[in-house]
DNA sequence: AACGTTGAAATAGTTC
DNA sequence: GAACTATTTCAACGTT
């Protein structure tokens, strides 16, 4: 680590002060966000539906299908089969 | 609930659409501090460390209003009332 | 609210060290449950599934379906159609 | 991941059957805790301020030894390194 | 009983 | 890839 108290002090601060500026900025932006939510709740919207639909937007579809498949075969693992049997494994 | 694929549909896009932009935002940002911190670490500074003294410097502050507010309610819950009485329980 | 300092500051306080105790109770047991998802991690499970899985077991399986179709509903209202049309709307 | 359905579905089970269990006692004891609180305040106690109280009580503990761990960091970042050297970042 | 507010739980990201 | 921290999500609570 450089000499804190000299030269290097004043670079430490710099790089901080540079941080949380952009960390305000960040936090104003969720701010925003969480308004958004407020005014479409405010219509009449599920907002925790929406999450989930942006969280599902974002994901890689890989993945979407990997965790409902590693899902559906924990529920049958513990005898939670779903409606219907995804590959006729209650036909047998 | 609106009705979904009517007019209601086009809302909720739009909804999930701007919410969708500042995230992108957001994470723009975040990218962006990432960068400094990188750039702080290759300037031989811990990032640690950092990190810890910008949690410290934030909660500093937002602990000013706090502390006041705490104190102020100690000060209630012994019946030192300040100022202004929060509520007419001394009137009678 | 009763004169604290004298007779009722005691019986505060003894409301207060019941909550402490059984909020003590409380964190052990989350805790353990932290354990047993290490356990399970170490014998090769995935804890999020796993988590999900409770979640939807303890879960009235009425809000379950309701939860989906909603998600559905929204999927669909802003283009997102899944895999399979659920009520043949991709027909035509 | 351990074959589903095999016996790695047993254990699967085992597993989530055990977290449930200590899950319900969890609850059982947040249970107890509303209730303290409702008896709290039928004697005339303010609720919200007796979760203040020991909300604060149990920070005050936690940050006896977090304090410790800010002031040892503050050491560091300004080189007045305690006791331990916590890494030879002066050797090289 | 809807609302916003807070506290706890879960997830994501970062560092080593 | 494991541990730690930060963020985000979710549930509980009191309030109106």
């Amino acid at each position: 680590m450089p000499d804190i108290g000299g030269i290097a002090g004043e670079r430490l601060r710099a790089f901080i002060e540079r941080i949380e500026r952009l960390e305000d900025e960040k936090r104003a932006l969720a701010e925003d966000i969480k308004e958004v939510y407020a005014e479409a709740k405010g219509s009449g919207f599920d907002t925790k539906i929406m999450r989930q639909l942006i969280r599902i937007r974002r994901m890689d579809q890989d993945d979407v299908d990997e965790q409902e498949t590693l899902l559906d075969l924990y529920k049958r693992a513990v005898g939670m089969v779903p409606d219907q049997a995804p590959e006729s494994a209650a036909a047998d």
